[in-house]
DNA sequence: CGGTCAATTGACGAATCTCAATCACCGTGG
DNA sequence: CCACGGTGATTGAGATTCGTCAATTGACCG
């Protein structure tokens, strides 16, 4: 993995400054006079697609980061060799908001496409989050994103039906590319993750996930393929949500 | 629901208090000379068995709890009926430790026992976290242990296997017993919760759980009958798990 | 002594996994 | 410029596991 250790690199001209917790970290500390008081260190590196850049158990890349540029994903892998992709990874997520919470907390990153990534100084994150309420209630809101994607992860593996699971896994990311306001059109989003990718995230093989998205296709609701989703038909394209039902 | 708004009831005679959360900041704050500056109000309510004290979509019940007596669990049901259990309470669990970061949080809780709960002052707690750096780590361990939860049980349900599924989440379940000072003997713990809550917790059918839980029992593994759980063999017990390798 | 609920069991069908083979694409090296 | 090798997508057939359904049993309660 290559190291740019420049201070106030692409951050300028950042993509999703406005729709992201880092953004908001930067622009609300630098709201108040500059001093050595309230700068947040930061560490730029770069990496080639499918590598895998923190492993769990290993220590060496510890604390924040946020994804500047590509897609990638957290994951664990098993002894048997299969992966659990916790969550993926799309320009301007923290890997992970919990570790602020939780130091010890452990799990493997790998790119999908070559990225930038941007790791924060983990003490200048607390020292602003106990300043400025405003990130904190940032802080809060990411961190309860989290456990959204978590938390619906796992009722999509509890839904049997291999096309649900993988319409409710595509619907919360195309939920998340939108808010960042990654598109290409407004019923078009890029998509570089492979069917394997998708099969690690939803426990599927990849074999059914081929089979679930061609469905998908013949049916006029979405269409994935060539690094890209094309959203058909919207409304059927909901319809297919799973949400739990108020009690 | 029963309400007792009485102050200072049985946290004195609590049998969780050194090992909880809600042990930690009652402790703490009341080392500090007492004022109406650092009380944590308290209300105390019971519930029986089987009966839902919390609907997710419903406001009335809100901010952060404490079970001080019996089993619940957390759970979202879906518009076919089906139920997801999000994680099982046992005494000494606050729920949620994330309603502090994020008060939009929404579950539903039911009784799985007869319970007795607490509901403590949101205000209160966060004061506390901001004045007593000891507290604001019990609280980081406290979200990092449902973090865990949560992610384990996603890696369950990945897991195709019926009988590794149930086994991941009562060794889970049997180690926050143990933490927690709850157990028969040794090798033997409580274990209230039907074949249909398993079932609910891991996605099977209650038919499913029936099956493997006799085929854990005629293998010597565990036993879960008569609202007990016995260990009859931990390492074979510890060997089925499915671990993350380290990568 | 009915009535309800949970546990149990068996038979059957449906969904998914496994395995194997083929195709399409892409970058590399000759 | 093209053959080659690797990866990912695609397809088909068969095995396995789990869900569904229906019926029985046993425990507990009023």
């Amino acid at each position: 993995m290559k190291l740019e250790r420049r201070l106030a690199w692409p951050c300028r001209d950042c993509t999703v400054r406005s729709s992201s917790f880092c953004g908001t970290l930067i622009d609300r500390s630098s709201s108040r006079p500059p001093s050595a008081q309230n700068q947040i260190s930061q560490v730029f590196l770069s990496a080639d697609r499918h590598n895998v850049i923190r492993h769990s158990g290993k220590k060496y890349l510890s604390g924040p980061f946020v994804l500047c540029k590509g897609w990638a994903y957290r994951f664990y892998r098993f002894p048997d060799g299969r992966r659990q992709i916790l969550s993926v990874l799309i320009p301007g997520d923290m890997f992970s908001a919990f570790t602020l919470l939780d130091p010890h907390s452990d799990f493997s990153v790998q790119a999908v496409t070559d990225i930038k990534v941007c790791q924060l100084g983990q003490d200048d994150i607390k020292r602003e989050l106990a300043a400025e309420p405003g990130i904190c209630d940032a802080f809060g809101k990411i961190c309860s994103i989290e456990i959204d994607e978590i938390i619906s992860t796992s009722i999509d593996l509890n839904e049997r039906d291999a096309v649900k699971r993988i319409v409710g896994f595509v619907q919360r990311l195309v939920k998340r590319l939108s808010d960042r306001g990654i598109a290409i059109r407004a019923d078009a989003y890029p998509f570089p993750l492979s069917h394997t990718d998708i099969a690690d995230a939803t426990g599927l093989t990849p074999d059914d996930v081929n089979r679930a998205i061609q469905n998908l296709r013949e049916n006029s609701i979405i269409d994935i393929s060539n690094n890209k989703i094309i959203i058909i038909d919207p409304a059927k394209f909901e319809k297919h949500a799973m949400v739990p039902a108020r009690e």
